[in-house]
DNA sequence: CCACGATCCTGCTAGC
DNA sequence: TGCTAGCAGGATCGTG
């Protein structure tokens, strides 16, 4: 599952080698439903024959732009995406579904096992402005003192804010779960009632847990490679996520107090915590579950 | 404004 | 051993 450290990692690898190269052949659109807005012909007609311009990153969005600076290409890899780099255009990979052959036959491959990634076109510079609009900011540019203003008026448990790409771009559950361990915050816990020094934790957890992150290359937890092929090593240095009780393995102990790290569902998600240093404290959530109604049967 | 369920997909695994 | 049912997971949409 690519998050901000996974994309920025491949952004990086792919930035030396797409740079300044030219698209001699767009192919491989098999699965309509991957492009939302355009089609395979229009896809060839737009990039065929033009200069990668460079390469950058915008919440779990990977941008490619091109010459003349109004064309680019947004893609977002979901769950088990990953962009490949091949130096030479022989043999297939299975499941790709979109891939760029440039001048002298290097290609791009977008693997994609279960399609739920997307590869967006934009011909304008204000069409994908707009579309970018709804993204909530980058959380390595945000500051303790914006964050906790953020959270204020924020009625919702902070993991399912930290989930909400319209608040923070770029945090998946994987790190929303290390960076609430980092900050010892209950997932729970409802964002406004995080007191300042809680969210400023938080500021600095989100931080540190991202930018480790893409110091060791990303998270490959199961599927996610980076653009030459290589396994991040991140999976090494969580505290928190897939460490809880799984069929046929005890939860393993949490680094900093030795209790059993727990796996809830909350928000919807799987989530990975401490039940000893992440207290459920005495916001709105704990006193919300003393009101729950009794259930019967 | 917020919660929750369904949806999209396929590889993996638990359980028979 | 082989089969199937159920699950995970990011984002979006519809309903309450």
């Amino acid at each position: 599952m690519p998050e901000l450290p996974e994309v920025e990692t491949t952004v990086r690898a792919l930035q030396g080698l797409l740079t300044g190269r030219q698209v001699v052949r767009v192919d491989g659109m098999d699965w309509p439903a991957m492009f939302p807005n355009a089609s395979s012909v229009e896809m060839k007609e737009s990039l065929e024959g033009r200069l990668v311009t460079g390469v950058a990153r915008r919440g779990k969005y990977t941008v490619l732009n091109f010459e003349g600076g109004e064309t680019s290409v947004l893609i977002h890899r979901k769950m088990s995406g990953n962009l490949l780099w091949h130096p030479s255009p022989e043999g297939t990979i299975a499941h790709t579904h979109f891939l760029l052959q440039f001048l002298g036959g290097a290609e791009l491959r977008f693997v994609d096992t279960r399609k739920f990634g997307r590869v967006h076109l934009f011909r304008s510079e204000a069409s994908r402005q707009s579309f970018l609009a709804s993204l909530g900011p980058e959380p390595l540019d945000l500051g303790p003192a914006h964050l906790r203003e953020l959270l204020q008026n924020r009625r919702t448990r902070i993991k399912s804010l930290l989930l909400d790409q319209s608040f923070l771009a770029g945090i998946g559950n994987l790190y929303a779960d290390e960076a609430l361990w980092e900050a010892k915050i209950h997932p729970r816990r409802m964002a406004n009632s995080l007191g300042r020094a809680e969210a400023h934790r938080l500021a600095r957890a989100i931080h540190a847990v991202l930018m480790r992150g893409i110091e060791n290359g990303g998270t490959t937890f199961a599927t996610y490679l980076s653009a030459g092929g290589e396994r991040g090593a991140n999976q090494n240095f969580l505290h928190v996520y897939g460490r809880g009780q799984l069929p046929g393995r005890a939860a393993q102990a949490c680094s900093r107090c030795g209790s059993a790290i727990r796996r809830d569902v909350i928000a919807q998600r799987s989530s990975h915590y401490c039940p000893k240093c992440q207290r459920p404290g005495s916001g709105v959530a704990a006193r919300g579950i003393k009101f729950l109604p009794q259930t019967f049967g």
